[in-house]
DNA sequence: TTGTATGCGTTATCAC
DNA sequence: GTGATAACGCATACAA
């Protein structure tokens, strides 16, 4: 015979039952060793690797997968450390469950894409940045699976992992205003998916909850002050846009509060290219808390935000839906640490 | 009621038979506008959100899953700028297989964590440094599934995804015998999963292929040029060997080649620090030709490699198997690039 | 401790 | 273009 032996074979073989074997492969009952050794024995001989993982999920109903579905290039998405660190906390939080994590994408360019509606996931993770994930949400409650959202926009009962993004960013502009500055330029994330580079108007519309968030903690301290926006969260991007921000020496600001740690590395650079020292001439903070791979010596002043607790939160609120417990929403707080990336304004 | 709906509710609310209301979801099948309508109107009306996807694949054999196995943590994995690149040709060439990608660890930590074995996929990449992975290989060859191995070492069979490493890290050296430089430093990838870092001593047994003919290329060129680990790759680790490097000004190499190009990226940092320009006191080459994030203005001399290409290629392969095919094993050749960072030996 | 019976929800095949 | 039938491979409730 020439397809691959099922745990009826095995049984067979053996002189069992199927449901024997199969209580020998789970483990769920006790089992006498002799018939367990027979069902091993019976098992090897016919090259049978266990039982199939497909029929198994459709009999017990779960396939031990979540999704997790990112809003944009599988290859983007992870060139953001705290991403990363997420979903090294989501692997960590999912595992116990037995479950693994499948990467999806939001919209599906290619025709038949693997999609939230085919995928055999028991729950899906949306990782949020503007509202194109209400589609994807839609699918995804259509099915009736759990699903958590991290830093975006959910809905009704949909449970959040979310950043105290703005009360956060206050701390930092509050700091910065202790220290005596006044003129104080803002580096913002991209504004929508668009992530076009330029200063940011007044009334701009901001369609990404965490860079609006941010902007408005530091304008709760600095109202008036200048924003730019980045075109994404690099320190390539950061040097950008402090060349900018420091292109006229008469009318430089003397901090930058920058959303995130890879702008804020870029923007020391951008610094240091101008001939400012920091923090004398000029203070800088970030927003993340990440390791920077390349900024020593210098420490950046910042908020450190638990990202990998982000990804164990949504974790356990995945697990709990599925084990048919409330899930909660969650509010992570952000932790400002000082380094030496800020000081007294210059006089 | 409270069960979800299954296709054969919708069939019966439609009047029609199961078979031809799963052929309107597949669309397999020609099917006449009307009977469509009464379908979907059904469906609608009972809230079904299309075939269960357990059930399907089951029926169909096909999860449309595809597991990607790496030796190390998630966050690891995806700290390595190739690896993401890696990853971000894989999900390319496996959607328009309907395939998603699942991320698996070698080796199950926890007690019911999902592993090879019990995993709904169709066919695995192993994303292999070391042989840590044969067990791995063992375990999803006995259950038959077609299997690629990307920069490692495979068995009999399987086909592999390969770098012409050797070959191209005697370019770069090359390069720099032509530009007169006799005194070579090379700082090398991990050696083994301990990942310690030092001199690497002249009898060392290097358990990591990469890591290994990188070394051999180079000392093709420069027999008795003497070896430093990294820990890792990146700039950090670039940084802290570069100043072991340029630690004893009397007995400086006036060329440093680097493993990777986040390292060289730290041994640039670790040359300025030192007080040496690049590449006029000193030059240095990478491997890999990732966009380094915060290096310029230098442009590295490295070698590039295609690493998305690296990811299709798998892909390909596995394309290749789930259709009966025989699968190509690939070498992948590098291309040298000279970038600012090399110059000619000093006077 | 073991065996029997049933169904998980779908789709391929074939006949009509 | 549509419908009947038969698996897909397994795990569980329950009886023995």
């Amino acid at each position: 015979m020439t397809r691959r032996p099922t745990i009826a074979d095995v049984a067979r073989t053996a002189g069992v039952s199927p449901s024997t074997a199969s209580v020998v492969f789970s483990g769920k009952t006790p089992v006498s060793d002799a018939t367990r050794e027979r069902v091993r024995a019976a098992a090897a001989s016919l090259g049978y690797a266990g039982p199939d993982p497909l029929a198994a999920s459709l009999r017990r109903g779960r396939s031990g997968i979540v999704g997790v579905v990112f809003e944009e290039h599988l290859g983007a998405a992870f060139l953001d450390p705290v991403k990363t660190l997420m979903m090294d906390g989501l692997a960590d939080a999912v595992a116990p469950l037995g479950a693994g994590l499948l990467l999806l994408r939001d919209e599906a360019l290619t025709e038949n894409a693997p999609t939230l509606s085919t995928a055999p996931i028991d729950a899906a993770v949306l990782i949020g940045c503007s509202g194109l994930l209400r589609d994807s949400l839609e699918l995804v409650r259509a099915r009736g699976l759990p699903v958590v959202v991290v830093e975006g926009d959910a809905g009704d009962g949909v449970p959040r992992i979310l950043l105290d993004n703005r009360e956060a960013q206050r701390q930092a502009a509050d700091h910065l205003r202790r220290l005596g500055h006044r003129s104080v330029a803002i580096l913002t994330l991209p504004l929508d998916a668009g992530r076009r580079r330029g200063w940011v108007p007044a009334d701009a519309e901001i369609a990404i909850d965490v860079t609006r968030e941010r902007l408005a903690g530091a304008r709760d301290v600095f109202p008036d002050a200048v924003a730019y926006a980045a075109a994404g969260s690099f320190i390539d991007e950061g040097l950008a846009a402090g060349r900018v921000l420091f292109a006229d020496p008469a009318n430089r600001p003397t901090a930058v509060i920058a959303q995130s740690d890879l702008l804020a590395a870029g923007v020391v650079r951008a610094a240091e290219e101008a001939g400012l020292r920091v923090p004398a001439d000029v203070s800088i903070t970030g927003f993340d808390g990440v390791q920077v791979d390349g900024l020593a010596p210098y420490e950046l002043t910042t908020l450190v935000q638990a990202a990998a607790e982000k990804g164990r939160a949504a974790g356990a609120a995945i697990a709990a839906m599925l084990e048919d417990r409330e899930p909660a929403s969650i509010l992570l707080t952000c932790t400002f640490r000082e380094g030496s990336t800020t000081g007294p304004v210059p006089s």
